[in-house]
DNA sequence: CGACGGAATGGTAGCGATAACAGATCGATG
DNA sequence: CATCGATCTGTTATCGCTACCATTCCGTCG
């Protein structure tokens, strides 16, 4: 020992059985097995060859002292972190929910962690959160819907890992894209009420600053409306952000937009919660829905599937997605352990109207 | 250069500004800040002592070089992760989805990152990503409900990490425990509807094996059931376990319910989702709530609050409980950092009935 | 004025794994 | 029987950071 030499958490015996204060290390398996440490560590990896009889007596050796690999050191000495980093705007929805679950469950099929992080629909909070998972090396990042600051931007740019940005599809894409237009779905929504019968359709929520959730729905509807020539502006929008206020949002917009606007006979809501919330709020008031006003969603919520009327909603499977971004990321990822770059994929995914009871 | 020397991924200049080809190190900040790299260290800790002037220049060179702390070899020699595992059972669930999120607030507090995994309530799930999870060395774990297996425990035990059970309080703990008992919980509404009249009570969901979920919910109702001399027996089970078929489980059950049991006036579901369903169904069959049977759920969702009518349920604040688990473990994990041991602390937290119109 | 002490900073080894290549072993082949 | 190639295993250096202690630099004090 010399002097600078840092003292070990405990005595670090030369040879035996490990001593019971201190976690086992690949060595100390390797010593027991017989073999070197690269042999331990090619037995615990699939892809590598080893004599299966060699493999069998390390994985022993591991399972009767209880040996766990350390996957810091491993993604530091491989310089493979093994993680990807995603961020919701918020767990409590349940599409993105399904979304960061596929994206999970593809992962996984490749032995890579998630990083979950939500951003409460806050860009502060994003790019904190973005600083704080790129001290992890991740190797891929998912993020879902949204606009995107220009520090959060050139922080992805500089990490140079690849990127997907899915659900609602950017205009201005940092790399991959998958998802689908919310306006373009929107918009089919409105036509469709249209093509029943409805003359005055309004939209219910989202706010109505650039790049607030809920703007290029609204954006959708606007284009449809004025495309077939409907009487414009009945719009109420939600004065918060998303949160689990939904539904209140919702029951209260409902009021506002019937006091309003009395002549209105259909609402499209900017998610089948605030749908959800307005239907039930009309059934307390007595009105019919939707023989007075027709009430469709967006995002096909289990509530939707089961509420009495049964909601109208456009629907899109949210786990599939995250499975196909998952994809997407994995490719890149390989590409990129080869020392390869791969060009940005844009696919959009399919929606589809579910026409329920309530429209 | 020796023979056995690892190639370097790109060519690595002794001085001046790094490649632009390699990202930098803490020892290219060290060389551009003139310091050494165990002071970039410090000033980029916020705990540490040094010269608040030396901190900002080096601050700059980081910001300057966009050099990004590398926690993977950080967690490595400090032997400090930075992570807190939590394990949920699914995240499709407005109270998982809120005990995550306030064990994720109350470890950003304290800098430390989530590790979040769904078990989708199977011991083999759980039992795989404890696994996966360990080789990261997370500094704790969270649990949230169900029994775990004795590979599962053995793990824990053999990690030596503080543990919390947290959301049902389960009879044998590993070690800390934040919670409250569902049998109890379940009791008192039980009790509840009996002192507003209703006489034949019945219970909807859950599976009957042991350590099923809904199994304390279920037990607590067979007590009290028995404990008020009630007729028993009016039980239906859920075949699968819950999933995002919980509403259309609780929509079937109300069904087979009234049907075997056409006396029943009163019906204590496991869960809201159920609830919800049944109480739909009800409507949508022209069974008035709670005239012709009254319905109350268990964890107050979002959709309790909002449905018409609206539905009694079993509150409790789930993000506080996450909250409060984090910080349970915070404390141990600081304790295990000066190493120190702490005992096993249980926590119970309040619920309550909260009584609405569909009972 | 020299000894002392506290604050700031520096030097070095080591955390536990894997990359890269070298070496050993063994059966097949000319 | 020597050579070759395929297969398996070993040696060494290194990933980027932080713990541990040493050192330097001051101001203070007996």
């Amino acid at each position: 020992m010399t002097k600078h030499e840092r003292k070990p958490a405990s005595p670090r015996p030369k040879g035996g059985i490990p001593s019971p204060k201190r976690a086992p290390t690949m060595a100390d398996v390797a010593r027991l097995a017989g073999v070197s440490t690269m042999t331990v560590s090619r037995a615990l990896k699939s892809d590598s060859v080893i004599l299966e009889s060699t493999r069998q007596r390390i994985l022993a050796v591991c399972e009767e002292i209880g040996y766990i690999l350390d996957e810091r050191a491993g993604a530091l000495s491989s310089n493979q972190s093994g993680f990807i980093s995603a961020l919701v705007p918020s767990i409590n929805n349940a599409n993105f929910a399904d979304l960061a679950r596929g994206l999970t469950d593809a992962a996984a099929d490749s032995g890579l962690q998630i990083l979950l992080g939500y951003t409460e629909y806050s860009s502060e909070k994003e790019e904190a959160l973005i600083g704080a998972m790129l001290r992890r090396r991740p190797e891929a990042f998912m993020l879902v819907t949204g606009h995107h600051s220009e520090r959060t931007r050139a922080m992805l740019r500089a990490a140079a890992i690849p990127v997907v940005e899915a659900w609602d599809t950017p205009e201005d894409p940092i790399h991959h894209t998958v998802g689908f237009s919310f306006a373009h779905a929107t918009a089919t929504m409105v036509r469709r009420l249209h093509e029943k019968g409805y003359r005055e359709i309004a939209f219910l929520g989202g706010t109505s600053y650039p790049g607030s959730p809920g703007a290029s729905r609204r954006a959708g509807y606007e284009a449809a409306i004025r495309a077939l020539g409907l009487p414009e502006g009945r719009i109420v929008s939600f004065r918060q952000p998303p949160t689990a206020l939904a539904m209140g949002q919702g029951a209260a917009g409902i009021v506002e937009l019937i006091e309003r606007f009395p002549g209105v006979d259909a609402v499209v809501c900017v998610h089948d919660l605030a749908a959800f919330g307005a239907l039930m709020e009309c059934r307390r008031r007595g009105w019919d829905v939707p023989g007075r006003c027709a009430i469709a969603g967006f995002g096909d919520f289990e509530v939707s599937r089961y509420s009495a009327p049964r909601i109208t909603t456009i629907q899109v499977d949210a786990y599939a997605l995250g499975r196909m971004a998952g994809g997407m990321l994995l490719d890149s990822i390989r590409s990129a352990r080869q020392g390869r770059a791969t060009a940005a994929r844009h696919v959009t995914i399919p929606f589809s109207i579910e026409e329920r009871e309530s429209t």
